[in-house]
DNA sequence: GAGTTTGAAACT
DNA sequence: CAGTTTCAAACTC
């Protein structure tokens, strides 16, 4: 009779739950011997709560089904991907309601629509443990949500094991000991989420131990994540997944199983996520309030939109390698198309993020920098513009990066670095041998050919741009890659630590769009700076063997170069001598006969007439800016590469859309630089300065900066005054907490 | 494509 | 910190 299809369906129907809970064994036989489980599961949701089972049912499926297809067969890949879901699905009926056991009976039968047994398997536990842990569960509901969700996670595990009648007998055992741990285990969470806006794998995969069962823990999260690399929507049940049902799960209900099926159905907005960050920050309390409970179709809509933003922007990373990008990551990941080159500090998925990751070596935002920039970041930046919870995002000081973003602005710097002989080039000049892979989205290869540096020095442009080599290098004995990302980390730290400024850009350019036009607003442009000054001997700062000129910036006191005719802005040293205008400017003429510069030059001279005035040119400039004469520099009509150059070299890139979300970041990290290279006190008035003097900060069209004087080298009066200018050019940069838009008229004068 | 030149990075 | 060596890009042929 039981048997029957009838009887089950009968049982499932009623509304009130099948009065054999108590009895595990008989129902775990009932639905084993029958195969309508899937039945079952469908007509029993019904009972539980109505409101939330139809959802509960939708979200349940869609979001299984994509692991299923995602991990291969084997069972214990399923199992793991199943507890996942499942354990948020506890919570979610613990939070909502802090409620009933019938609810998680329906739920595991859901469940088996997809795993038979396995669903067969929880059905009788849930009964069981339901009844004694949903008591507990209630007077949780505020801080418990963690032992609910583990105690579910634990029914979970054990719903592996097809030998279930002994796990269900040890399942209190198994749940009791967790519930133990729980008081540490809870600690933990808040700190692995809070850090890195659970990123990092590590919380993660703390979380979900708390869920497995013994022993499995790391298996099933380990094939858990395989399962998950195998498809787009990876991070999904990677670690930052596992942060994020707990904690949103607990709070939004809903959340996340919207989440999974719009991650699904790929559909995300961007309001998506700031929701997310403060979901995240949310602590437990929130969770009482029935706003957080109702599962309304908006706010849960709304929610799951921020969950799967959230996930995109972890996605990114992986989105190079994955290739699905969500839409709403989109936005953020230009690279996540088609990226040859990986990001170094990309793989969060496959590794924990030991330094904060903003700690990445790269404070620099160069490309390496970038690289370094944790995805967390960049998302955070985007939510900022929502979310004013800047000073939540976690930036302690660590090194390590996360790539996705960093590619968006590695392109910007790669094609900054290449400006110069990549535009020249594309007029036709045939000089340039190697051209820097392009691909236009963002990511931009370097294509080393490193033989013996295995490409973890800085000779290596990869590894120095924070990219990992790929298909369009010839390198030997390569590092560089994702698979020795412990090796390219430790090594950058290494460099790092050698010296902080080694993966600093080069010379750091905003691409902001309408910057050039003259849109001197407060996002400053200008941004090309010169890290530190070249030492050419032989090549008279006129070819790319110095960093300057390739970087399209003039020479700067910093420089130490012999006989410099960078066309971009001589180091005429400290003193500036309006009568050497003249002659610099012929001198540069002539060195424009050799070199491509002419071209350069020319376009120059065409943006000069419009754009600026020749003062503002001349702090324009990069490297003058700081410390170069005025009258040192080279006359408008010699030629400003600099800003001219980037104009007409390649107005798509500065155009492009991307270019604020770039420039942003950069800024914001460039202010560390700025601070590591005028001190404190210097970023602070940068970052004050918006102001008036911002007129010479727009200054050159092309953006690019200045560098900075090395951190020993004196300043000079004259240097100094450069110094206010520089300053004030930086604050214009947007920076993450967004204050340093703030004007602060202060800044003007250097102590 | 091979060889040379160059200057940064790395090393001492 | 300075000098030397190593390295890979830039450049030439």
């Amino acid at each position: 009779m039981q048997d029957s299809p009838v009887f089950n369906f009968i049982n499932n129907l009623s509304p009130i739950p099948p009065p054999k809970p108590s009895d595990r064994a008989h129902n775990v036989q009932l639905f084993k011997s029958s195969d309508l489980a899937p039945v079952s599961s469908i007509f029993a949701s019904p009972h539980v709560n109505l409101a939330k089972e139809p959802k509960i049912l939708i979200r349940d499926e869609s979001v299984q089904l994509p692991q299923e297809l995602h991990s291969p067969s084997s069972v214990r890949t399923r199992a793991t991907s199943s507890i996942t879901f499942r354990m948020i699905r506890c919570k979610d009926i613990v939070s909502e309601n802090c409620n009933t056991t019938t609810c998680r009976l329906n739920e595991a039968s859901i469940d088996s629509s997809d795993h038979t047994s396995s669903s067969e398997n929880q059905l009788p536990q849930s009964i069981q443990n339901g009844a004694g842990s949903v008591e507990g569960d209630r007077d949780q509901c505020a801080d418990g949500k963690t032992n609910i969700s583990q105690e579910c996670t634990d029914l979970e595990g054990m719903n592996l094991d097809e030998s279930v009648p002994d796990k269900m007998d040890q399942s209190h055992s198994v749940v009791d000991l967790h519930e133990n741990q729980l008081s540490e285990q809870n600690k933990d969470e808040p700190a692995a989420y809070n850090g890195d806006h659970m990123i990092t794998n590590q919380p993660s995969s703390n979380m979900l131990k708390l869920g497995l069962p013994f022993g499995t823990e790391t298996q099933s999260l380990n094939d858990t994540q395989k399962a998950d690399n195998s498809y787009s929507g990876k991070p999904l049940l990677n670690a930052e997944s596992s942060g994020y049902y707990i904690q949103n799960s607990g709070h939004e209900p809903h959340l996340y199983w919207t989440c999974a099926v719009e991650g699904a159905a790929v559909a995300c907005t961007p309001q998506a996520l700031p929701g997310a960050l403060q979901s995240q920050l949310m602590p437990c309390n929130k969770l009482n309030e029935p706003k957080d409970y109702m599962p309304a179709e908006q706010n849960a809509s709304s929610q799951h939109l921020r969950g799967t933003r959230r996930r995109s922007l972890f996605n990114e990373k992986a989105g190079a390698g994955n290739k699905v990008v969500d839409k709403a990551s989109v936005r953020h990941s230009v690279n996540s198309t088609t990226p040859k080159c990986k990001t170094i500090s990309g793989d969060i998925n496959s590794k924990p993020l030991r330094t904060p990751p903003c700690a990445l070596p790269g404070i620099g935002l160069h490309l390496n920098a970038l690289a370094a920039i944790p995805k967390e970041k960049i998302v955070s930046r985007d939510i900022q513009s929502t979310i004013s919870e800047s000073s939540n995002l976690p930036c302690p000081a660590g090194s390590s990066p996360p790539p996705s973003e960093q590619n968006v602005i590695n392109d910007d710097f790669a094609q900054t670095t290449d400006i110069v002989s990549a535009e020249p080039s594309s007029q036709g000049s045939p000089k340039k041998k190697r051209h820097k892979f392009d691909n236009g989205d963002g990511t931009s290869c370097k294509r080393c050919s490193c033989k013996k540096s295995k490409c973890l020095k800085l000779y290596c442009e990869c590894f120095a741009a924070g990219v990992y080599c790929s298909e369009p290098c010839t390198c030997q004995g390569c590092l560089n890659n994702e698979s020795n990302m412990d090796t390219v980390l430790s090594t950058r730290q290494q460099i790092e630590s050698r010296n902080p400024l080694a993966f600093a850009p080069k010379v750091i350019h905003t691409s902001e769009p309408g910057l050039e036009l003259g849109d001197f607003n407060n996002k400053t442009p200008a941004s090309a700076r010169h890290k530190r000054g070249c030492n050419c001997k032989k090549s008279s700062c006129l070819k790319k063997y110095c960093e300057c000129f390739q970087g399209g910036v003039g020479c700067s006191i910093s420089c130490r170069c012999e006989s410099c005719k960078n066309a971009f802005g001589r180091r005429e040293g400290v003193a500036p001598s309006s009568i050497e205008e003249p002659k610099h400017a012929s001198e540069e003429n002539n060195a424009c006969v050799k070199e491509e510069k002419c071209e350069i030059d020319k376009q120059l001279v065409i943006y000069q007439a419009t754009d600026l005035a020749p003062a503002e040119n001349l702090l324009s400039t990069p490297l003058m800016m700081e410390c170069r004469p005025l009258a040192s520099l080279p006359p408008p009509s010699s030629k400003k590469p600099r800003s001219s150059m980037k104009l007409t070299g390649n107005p798509s890139r500065l155009a492009n859309s991307q270019a604020p979300l770039k420039t942003d970041i950069l800024l914001a990290q460039f202010g560390n630089y700025t601070e590591m290279f005028l001190g404190d006190s210097t970023s602070d008035s940068l970052k004050g300065n918006s102001s008036p003097q911002t007129s010479v900060k727009v200054v050159s069209p092309n953006k690019k900066r200045v560098s900075p004087p090395r951190m020993g080298t004196g300043l000079s009066p004259i240097c100094k005054s450069g110094r206010k200018l520089i300053l004030k050019s930086i604050p214009s940069f947007p920076s993450l907490g967004g204050d340093l838009n703030n004007e602060d008229p202060k800044s003007s004068p250097a102590p």
